[in-house]
DNA sequence: ATCAATTCCTGATCATTATCAGTTTTGTTT
DNA sequence: AAACAAAACTGATAATGATCAGGAATTGAT
């Protein structure tokens, strides 16, 4: 039986919601604060964590950190529960890595469904869902699909150098390729000749596969931004193994689902974050992901250029923001 | 045999492009410019067009042009090809309904597939391709699949109010919803509270399942932006039944990758293009499609600060760029 | 090592567009 | 029809960020 624990300081809220877990057959232990549930928890580990945002004593975000950086309880799967209105927690939330985050008032079903979406088949028993609980498992699912087929078809490791292009604008796809190490940076240009870097990929990753579907040529260019490692396999072979594949072909649709979702993010972004902040957020995206790549603080992989091309703006601006502070 | 006709002006490219169209098998007719290719296609209509677009006489745009608003010749494929130099010509192509555009040089496999891919299934033959060849049919195949499974599941038609939200952020997705009639936005918020509509559609729609796919909860929300008529059915039953038919979910995924080339193209907008010009070609987006869905001309179904919204830009700003011209 | 070519950076200026504050118009309710 | 609320609009102002131009610092090539 999975516990899970709730924490939520109004009492009648909590005493109903443990009814309905307990009804749906969970295993409920409740917290009226943050710090009693943490106590809790670090006791008994729960399964999953429902939480509440705002409580006295420790807000439902102080709970999540301590979870977060807790070797035993890192892991639990935690869903927040905020008030609709408040929109900046739900960004706030999902940056400090939460899984889910529920808007009051709920229905049963809403609620069990997302717990039950987090407690992924871990479980062992036989997955009742007909696509991946996770998008990282999906992620992963795909990624090994091809990696295999790349190993099947004997593609050979090709090395390429910094700047060279995978493919470009109005090429017809051919391949789908697999980065086994390196970066590449994803263009798209406007009719003036400006260019918008949309997406990069830091190594371990599919690449082309959205264009390999489409039946037109490519929108966008890839070019590398450090010397690659990659294999590519005809787009023909790609798509003729996904087709005849259900479950990769659910995978793949929910990754691209999720790249939509980012994009959007990224679009929304664009249209009302001013710049600045674009900038400094950009960099400090690039420099973590830099460094979870093996590349050290100071080197510079992205030009002031490039990483004005990330964040949308001139490259005389974004000097200005990242050597101001 | 297909009938190709290829107007370009160079005579040694036309020669060379000649020689692997007929080896590839096809037909071929040759132009040595835009007004010949036309007068041409008048007397034998070709089963696709591959035209140059710098030429004398008359140029690639003009001969797309006069292809497209003559009866007998407006369905037919139409690739452009560019030089990979004049960016702005390939956007241009697209927007005036090109099928496709090739950037030169492109090897002939290149010309060969982005003609294969253009060449549908009309041939009568056997379907050689794991997707389907052009999205509308992949859009076609989607819409129709949830149509029946809506009628087996006996969803009822139901009739919502202006403003009703279909749902909302933090909800967890329960349904997916086929559209029957009206207008639906979708929103994504930002934490200061500021919204960008993210999309629109207008009827005869399939909504939500990108969300049902994805294991958490709407980052999005949906409002009716005029009165509805709606059916549902829970999302399990739809993720299930998409499960189990693997052509459908290459044609989701073809659409889904669609989806996210249109949200790039988007974000480029809203990162370079000047806040007027973007009003501006909103608008008239707007116009067109309210038209096409049996709006009258000055209907106003969209307030300024939804076409604000759309734009991405504050609404005095928007009022002054429609009351100006 | 030297020269050329990029890239990076800085200052000054200007254009664009958001914001604020208010008025008018339109639409809705009683 | 009056009263109210919401939406549309206008003018004034301010801030943001782009652009231009030129100099310093790196990088790459010979």
């Amino acid at each position: 039986m999975k516990k899970i624990l709730l924490v939520e300081d109004h009492q009648e809220i909590r005493e109903n919601t443990v009814e309905i877990l307990q009804l749906a057959g969970f295993e409920v232990i409740a917290a009226a604060n943050g710090k009693l549930g943490v106590e809790i928890a670090r006791e008994t580990p729960p399964d999953l964590v429902v939480c509440d945002i705002m409580m006295p004593v420790l807000d439902g975000f102080g709970v999540l950190h301590l979870f977060r950086r807790d070797d035993v309880l890192s892991q639990i799967p935690f869903i927040f529960m905020t008030a609709k209105s408040e929109r900046a927690d739900q960004r706030k939330a999902m940056e400090l890595g939460a899984d889910d985050y529920l808007t009051k008032p709920f229905t049963e079903l809403e609620l069990l469904a997302a717990i039950e979406a987090r407690l992924q088949k871990s479980s062992g028993g036989p997955q009742r869902s007909a696509s991946p609980r996770k998008l990282q498992d999906a992620h992963d699912q795909l990624n090994n699909f091809f990696k295999n087929l790349m190993k099947e078809s004997e593609a050979e490791l090709v090395k390429l150098p910094k700047k060279h292009l995978l493919f470009s604008e109005g090429q017809f796809p051919q391949s789908v390729y697999w980065l086994e190490k390196g970066i590449v940076k994803h263009y798209r240009t406007t009719p003036f000749g400006k260019s918008l870097i949309t997406r990069i990929d830091f190594g371990q990753e599919l690449i082309g596969l959205t264009d390999a579907i489409l039946p037109h040529s490519y929108r966008t260019y890839a070019e590398a931004a450090t010397s690659l490692e990659v294999r590519s396999i005809p787009k023909e072979k790609a798509v003729k193994a996904l087709a005849e594949n259900a479950p990769m072909l659910m995978a793949a649709l929910q990754l691209q689902a999720e790249e939509a979702n980012r994009l959007q993010e990224k679009m929304v972004h664009l249209a009302y974050t001013p710049m600045r902040e674009r900038v400094l957020s950009e960099a400090e995206y690039l420099r973590s992901h830099l460094l979870e790549n093996g590349f050290s603080e100071g080197e510079r992989i992205f030009s002031r250029e490039e990483m004005a091309q990330i964040a949308g703006t001139a490259t005389e601006s974004l000097i200005r923001v990242l050597n101001e502070k």
